[in-house]
DNA sequence: AAAAAAG
């Protein structure tokens, strides 16, 4: 089988060709050839399995007919995150490379004029995140009903993120004599009631998990105590240990805090480190990714924004800095590694507050997980309150952190109290304290912007305990070696 | 209990 039987037209093949594929996969080989014809098609298939191109390709051979109207985009492709959807544009350049196509990629974080141009000379192919798609079209800048193809990826995904009702607005606002392609890794009854209301006839197409994380990635477990500081020892112990092995790693946090908070005590203990979170600004997100694809960063802080779907090829670890709460994000996290049969390596720190989660996982993947040295048994927790609630009654609250009450706030007010904020500020003092070679190596600062500063308390009323204080030997600066990914303006 | 997505 070649992806030439498949019906796909010359240019295209030709693209497949010179990208180095020969063979299609399974998802590939069921889809393609109705997606041709036409057909509406519920693929259930992972990431990982050649699902995208299993859309781009009949799509680029089906656009090769007719052309864009200004603001009419001829299709649609709906991504739950903006890495997703970039990664989508990168696939359409990629197999498009013979074909003269209009691409937009609407995604939010980013100006609107680039955006409003691409839609104003006619896209033959539009790729979106909900918010921002609705966002043109309630600006008028954006008629959907031109399109011809819809494709919604990732459709469990964009339920867990409570997208289906923005889908549903906008699978309404599309002719429904429009095909439609429909991807789901699973098929949970909230999605199937969406496929019947939205699809025509579709023919299902399933293939099978690539090869299970369970037989390509050793998995371990590792004992910690539970104050970060404790972890982050863990973890930095762990990296050296595995340093022979270790091409490039992702390290999963829980939350955003923590990703940017680890982050920084790793480069200053001079990893060579990147950091990717959604309340980071998106210039930053891109560069770190593309960093980190290119082998320019070996370690990749991360919440579960990059747990799904992001292609990076040949990631030699994962760790799990901390244990997922559910257990389903375990295997999409550990699913980082070891793909295409490559051989992988998974560590996850766990501290007796874990326990319970650990018993979830190895529930869902049917066995336990070896401890790498020594299960929790062994482990003494240092004097504090680690089963005690987060905040009890003695327990020193930080001024200015971990704002309560962000989710009661008004969106618009969200990015300006609290989290963004106050790590940066704390991230500047530090800097500060660093020695002069470093900072005579940074360009100049660019012009703060103060104005989403409002909320924050007065710098001298702050008396945060600096994080270092039982971080282990803090090394000193950088000599004046500046690594390219610290010139960028990163928010972390 | 957390992440993501609109500004």
């Amino acid at each position: 089988m070649t992806f030439a039987d498949l019906g796909l037209s010359p240019k295209v093949v030709s693209a497949v060709a010179d990208a180095g594929y020969t063979q299609p996969t399974p998802i590939q080989a069921g889809a393609i050839p109705h997606a041709l014809e036409g057909k509406d098609v519920l693929g259930i298939a992972q990431t990982g399995t050649g699902k995208t191109a299993s859309f781009v390709l009949p799509m680029l051979t089906r656009l090769e007919k007719g052309r864009a109207r200004a603001r009419m985009p001829r299709t649609l492709i709906l991504e739950p995150t903006r890495e997703l959807a970039a990664q989508v544009e990168e696939n359409f350049v990629k197999y498009g490379k013979n074909h003269k196509l209009n691409i937009a990629l609407l995604i939010g974080g980013v100006s609107f004029d680039e955006q409003d141009k691409k839609l104003e000379r006619g896209a033959d192919v539009l790729i979106a995140t909900p918010g921002r798609l609705l966002d043109h079209r309630e600006r008028g800048k954006l008629l959907l009903n031109g399109v011809e193809i819809l494709v919604i990826d990732e459709a469990d995904r964009m339920l867990d993120m409570g997208f289906i009702p923005d889908i549903e607005r906008i699978c309404e606002m599309i002719p429904f004599t429009r095909q439609t392609l429909f991807f789901s890794a699973t098929m949970p009854p909230e999605i199937t009631k969406l496929t019947e209301k939205f699809l025509h006839a579709p023919v299902r197409v399933e293939v099978a998990r690539a090869a299970s994380a369970a037989t390509t990635v050793t998995q371990r477990l590792v004992k910690s105590m539970s104050k970060p500081w404790e972890k982050r020892d863990v973890l930095r112990k762990l990296i050296k240990q595995e340093e022979e092995g270790l091409k490039n790693a992702i390290i999963f946090c829980n939350r955003k805090v923590d990703v940017s908070e680890l982050y920084k005590s790793l480069m200053r203990h001079e990893f060579s480190v990147g950091a990717l979170h959604g309340d980071m600004d998106q210039r930053a997100r891109m560069t770190m990714l593309t960093n980190f694809r290119d082998g320019k960063l070996k370690l990749l802080v991360a919440s579960d924004v990059a747990a799904r779907g992001l292609d990076i090829p040949d990631v030699s670890h994962v760790f799990n800095y901390d244990v997922p709460i559910h257990s389903e994000d375990y295997v999409h996290r550990i699913g980082r590694t070891g793909r295409a049969g490559r051989l992988g390596k998974s560590f996850t720190i766990a501290t007796r507050n874990d326990t319970k989660y650990i018993d979830a996982i190895e529930k869902l993947i049917g066995q336990s997980i070896e401890w790498h040295d020594g299960d929790l048994s062994t482990v003494e927790e240092s004097e504090g309150e680690t089963d005690a609630p987060r905040r009890g009654k003695g327990a020193p609250r930080r001024a200015g952190r971990k704002d309560e009450g962000r989710e009661r706030k008004p969106r618009g007010a969200r990015h300006d109290a609290g989290e963004a904020a106050a790590p940066k500020a704390e991230a500047d003092q530090e800097v500060q304290a660093q020695p002069a070679p470093a900072r005579a190596a940074a360009p100049a600062r660019k012009q703060r912007d103060w104005s989403n500063e409002g909320n924050r308390p007065p710098r001298e009323n702050r008396n945060y305990r600096r994080r270092d204080d039982d971080d282990g030997d803090t090394p000193v600066g950088f000599g004046d070696d500046v690594p390219a990914f610290m010139l960028i303006e990163a928010k972390v």
